[in-house]
DNA sequence: TCAACTTATTTACGCGCGTAAAGTTTTTAT
DNA sequence: ATAAAAACTTTACGCGCGTAAATAAGTTGA
């Protein structure tokens, strides 16, 4: 490893043998340099480690390698696992992925994208914070920047859009929970973004079409700490016996958790048990999920897939061009996880 | 608004009626310039919303104003919230902030440091991995780039430290524990980090200092699912009886929230209350710790002294030039939470 | 008012690389 | 083997900005 002084192309390219012009071009992409050139550079790339002026780059080509993934609330392990997820894809594609969080706030959103803008990234992931995001300022990224819009949809913004089927999670779960007991009451707070809306409406349709009729019961609070509001929310409706239904169908895991949490400090048993008051269930399979007391009954998101075909779209859109066909939405349907909450 | 086409500083400087060189100055730091001509550059910067190209200014500048932030696992809350505060420390700043995360994964941990290289930090936050670090591989980086560790330690490398006092920690729940009620046992897992070594030893020394006989059970499991780990290792020890005491004291708040999980599913009440049968306690007042079942007694972490620490080192670093005197670690004590658990 | 500073302008070069054009060599196909 | 195609080399320019040096203009104070 003779890792000496190589401060530029022009020097890698000399101790290779190999034109500067042919050097940037492998650089650009290796397989479009004849095989044997290749493996000379690549020889030299051994010898001398030597890496290309990643702002010298980026300044000169018209698009980076850059892609931008932006989520609303990275103190959400959901949005934690699943930036990770997208992260290792780009890398794989040879991208260079930047992680943001807008922390909850609309505000610092819009700066993000406007940071973003001046990466000039080839593409963008962004899941946006929902009801709160300024549309007007990301539709506007979305028209300058390729833009993929994940787990929260906003109609007609971005190229593409991936996420849940959520009306089809919560008919998963009502049917399962009138299956298998009382028919469930829901639990939600205001919404943040349209995912719960549709989860709500789900809700109602879906008691109907089994001949029951819907219960709502939605508790004060907002901002991303939803634990917190599901526990004050929790709390208050137990004690003020707003219960409709000995089975609670929480809006997302993050909430029932918290709920979860109300109803220990109240003495609720919850489970499927004999001597158990209560049966809960939430949405999304949050990692925690499985550790909660007792463990939540859900309803899956599929990672994997959301976050695959998220990079995909965005990839196919990068490699096209734009305007390759019409906004596309993909959904995924998710799957029941029983465990001893319901 | 007549954001028409400015396209680089020399467009600019000619709208502003300012010369180009003095622009630059300014945008280096816009004290620098007299308060006339700040207003007449500020004044056409509202005008035309100009930024100068990021990958120019990096090209030219021998120090950029990023500012790697490096954690080794970002689905772990404690650590989205510490970079969250980090992040807009820096950018209060004026710096550019890049988090990533090594996934528990020290290939990766060592590739984001390379990664970083190229980025020409100005400086760099780094959470190591710990244990499974590559020692040589950081203490390298640490040599190029001036680097602040935060949270976990490795001796002698890096600028500064900055973290908690492990053994104070300890110290502060096993006496609180002693004082209400049995000594507490030790439940802990093969240590990734230097952290989990003092926390056991100071638990050892506190005991001894309290006039009681330690007892440590260390359960099997590696990686970063703790929850996972005390989970099934709760099972394990509760089945077998090998707990020595009914007070439990966990090395962190995520592997007792999975011991809190294995008590609930083996039916053993966890509180302060007469008819429960074991206490359970923990260290760093994880985000989820309030909403465990119960809710978690513990020490918490002093997220805000940290981060606020850690960023005023790396400035002071950054200021100074590097060799600004010995290394310094600093620690802060953490504050007894007492909820149900314990 | 005039010297002594301070700040801005002009001019010019360099950073490291993308990329185009023209010429040369190597490979492929007939 | 030979022409055509593909890949490489040489040469040269441009990207947008930092920065240095020499010069000019503005500011300060007694």
């Amino acid at each position: 490893m003779d890792d000496s002084k190589i401060r530029n192309m022009e020097q890698f390219a000399r101790v290779s043998g190999i034109s500067r012009p042919t050097v940037s071009k492998y650089f650009n992409d290796p397989s479009s340099v004849r095989p044997k050139t290749r493996a000379r550079i690549e020889e030299a790339l051994e010898q001398y480690d030597y890496r290309p002026n990643i702002f010298a780059v980026n300044q000169n080509r018209r698009l980076t390698k850059n892609i931008g993934i932006v989520v609303p609330y990275l103190a959400d392990p959901f949005f934690a696992e699943i930036a990770r997820n997208i992260e290792q894809r780009c890398m794989q594609a040879g991208f260079w992925p930047t992680l943001f969080s807008a922390h909850g706030d609309s505000a610092l959103e819009v700066e993000i994208l406007d940071s973003l803008r001046s990466l000039k990234p080839a593409g963008v992931l962004l899941a946006p914070l929902g009801r709160a995001s300024d549309r007007a300022a990301v539709e506007k990224f979305c028209d300058d920047v390729p833009t993929v819009l994940f787990d929260s949809n906003i109609e007609g913004v971005g190229e593409a859009f991936v996420g849940s089927d959520n009306t089809q999670f919560v008919k998963l779960s009502v049917e399962y929970l009138c299956r298998t007991g009382q028919p469930p009451c829901f639990f939600e707070m205001p919404p943040v973004n349209p995912n719960a809306n549709k989860r709500r409406n789900g809700y109602i349709q879906a008691m109907e079409a089994n001949g029951f009729a819907p219960q709502v019961i939605r508790v004060a609070g907002e901002g991303w700490g939803f634990e917190e509001v599901g526990y004050r929310g929790g709390l208050d409706v137990i004690d003020r016996g707003l219960l409709t239904s000995d089975t609670v169908l929480c809006s997302n895991d993050r909430l029932a958790i918290g709920f979860l949490a109300a109803c220990y400090e109240r003495g609720l048993r919850v489970g499927r048990d004999a001597d158990c008051v209560l049966r809960v269930a939430g949405h999304d399979d949050h990692p925690f999920s499985r550790f909660g007391c007792p463990p939540l009954t859900t309803i899956a998101q599929d990672y994997e897939k959301i976050s695959e075909r998220s990079v995909e779209a965005l990839f196919h859109l990068i490699e096209g061009g734009r305007s390759a066909g019409p906004r596309i939405e993909t959904l995924f349907e998710g799957k029941l996880v029983m465990r001893a909450s319901a």
